[in-house]
DNA sequence: GGCGCGCTACTCGGATACGTCTTGTCCGAGTACGACTGG
DNA sequence: CCAGTCGTACTCGGACAAGACGTATCCGAGTAGCGCGCC
């Protein structure tokens, strides 16, 4: 899986709470992370409508909705993209032995379970939103954690 | 994910049944792929175990298992590895508002997040074994089609 | 005729190039803020 | 003192290289079968 999830879900968490936008550079600094780079994930999330970019002085990138209706799932659809990771190539219509099409109008019993695997995959990360993410590291370090996190985006002293 | 993923499926599923070795070369005539590349994939099943290689005159390969006894989470790990998909940074660590090593003593949310989803979509695999793709096989379209496909394996007519 | 030996041909196995995608970077388009000037 | 305007500096956005991994391939090591010769 490519390494930008990581960072984009890292950024969308602490984005949470912060109401005047934040520019990439800010966000890598946190990160300690290239921030060109980091600009380009922030660029993907923009164009897949789960933050708006403001631009000019004093620009960046604000949450578009609130947390609870962010998932992780959409988080890494906008990085990765939508297309399934299993691509299935119809081998059974391939061969001396090939099937006729007509014989293979739904899809094969490789491609299912594939199918059904990811399925399951997809629905433990849309059942995570930011929010959950937000409440949880809360829980295990405490709320200053990410209090120092929304102060330092506003104000960065570096 | 690797392509050669799908092969590799579809060659346990075509193994099921044949006792006598079959060659690299008959199981890629009989998908109509590249031989090198499939043997490749092969080698790989047989590092794993999951397969029994034969050399010399009327070798090949022969399922190292009953195939209730194989999951195809197993050969997506043979093939793929067995490393995870999502590998975490710890990017919490890094930057001015760093956090102490001791207080990442267990893995982040985010990371947590993706391990459980990874753990459903393996659950997923896991449950389905090469046995379970015959049954849906030859329920879908009937016992003689891989039939056909063993009788070619032990004779192929090309 | 039976047995042993050597040869051959076929198999797998690892080491080797090529293509494509992720990673990483750069420069240009656009815009909001701030300062300056005139009324 | 206030409003309009211009300039600037900062932002995002897409286009551009470098590296890594998956893809594809080749040749060498090894072995089982087969034929031949000998007993």
């Amino acid at each position: 899986m490519s390494g930008g999830v990581e960072w984009a879900v890292h950024c969308c968490v602490a984005l949470t709470g912060v109401t005047e936008p934040v520019p990439a550079a800010t966000l890598a600094r946190l990160n300690d992370v290239s921030m060109t780079y980091l600009a380009k994930q922030m660029q993907a999330l923009a164009r897949a409508g789960l933050v708006h970019s403001v631009q000019g002085k004093s620009g960046g990138y604000v949450l578009a909705r609130p947390a609870e209706r962010i998932s992780v799932l959409d988080i890494v659809l906008a990085i990765e993209g939508p297309e399934p990771q299993f691509t299935c190539t119809e081998v059974r219509q391939r061969g001396p032995l090939a099937a006729s099409p007509e014989q293979c109008l739904q899809a094969c019993a490789v491609h299912r379970a594939m199918l059904a695997a990811e399925q399951a995959w997809r629905t433990s990360l849309r059942g995570v939103t930011v929010a959950d993410l937000v409440a949880t590291v809360d829980r295990d370090s405490g709320p200053d954690v990410l209090s120092r996190v929304r102060g330092w985006l506003v104000s960065p002293t570096d």
